[in-house]
DNA sequence: TCATTTAGTAGACAAAGTCTACTATTCTCG
DNA sequence: CGAGAATAGTAGACTTTGTCTACTAAATGA
């Protein structure tokens, strides 16, 4: 079952990540869009202008909750809607002004989180690390 | 900002595996553990008998929360609760028989579903993966 | 063109997580 | 030793997420 210690194993890395900025919170989710909400806005940011759908499949969650995280940072004018010209049911998300100021915070203090949880790791196996998983996660 | 994508690329991870799972449960959460009372029931299999705040230090989850999850799966039957008799408030926990019966159906599952996932890699890769994540969350 | 997918939304509900406060032990250190 | 601080676990109230079903509207396709 050597398979199954990997599935610990990175339950228990994401949780020590959440755990770690749930305990800073207060102090930089100033906008409140909370754990949820920062992922997407992450991902968001990673992806560029992606339709609904596409962020849907990213994130393998429910496509009925995603359209209701997406409408909350929406009313906090975070991320802006439009529908797509290509197809009529589809909407492009991005991010407005004040979407990315809040993502550069969001990046400043994951990235401080992460680089104390992967410390014990050299620069070189950090670098192995991400890119096994991205190929893991396409 | 490297990292914040590696955390993009773990939340990913486990939520695939988490989703996979999802949609075979009618076909094996027979007892109704959930996807939490099943990660705690693999990882209480993973340690032996430890004590309750061990468990909820690993898990890196709210104290009171795990003491419902075990109680829940106390109540089914599946988790054994002893006084620890080197500290009296504390509580030993362990799997019952049917604990170990059950814990070996999600064993077999969630190593599928992982050997999928984690498909694209080869067996050395997977290793290298699993014990990079090992250093990391120790 | 008409049946079938697909994108997104809504509602009702269930499952997890969070925060505060409390009891009963155990620790620790003057 | 003994009083104050720390620790293990529990309970309650609440918030956040996730799940499932059902629906509308637009696109696809044969």
């Amino acid at each position: 079952m050597a398979d199954v210690e990997l599935a610990l194993l990175v339950d228990r890395f994401m949780r020590q990540i959440h755990a770690s900025l749930q305990a800073k919170a207060a102090d930089f989710d100033t906008e409140n869009v909370g754990p949820a909400g920062g992922m997407l806005l992450l991902t968001l940011a990673d992806m560029g202008r992606p339709e609904m759908h596409e962020l849907t499949a990213r994130f393998a969650r429910d496509k009925s909750q995603m359209t209701r995280v997406v409408r909350a940072l929406e009313g906090k004018g975070l991320v802006v809607r439009q529908r797509s010209d290509r197809d009529q049911r589809a909407h492009v998300l991005s991010l407005s002004a004040k979407g990315h100021q809040v993502v550069a915070v969001l990046q400043q203090v994951l990235a401080d989180t992460i680089s104390d949880l992967v410390a014990p790791l050299d620069s070189g196996d950090q670098k192995v690390l991400k890119a096994l998983l991205a190929r893991v996660v396409p």
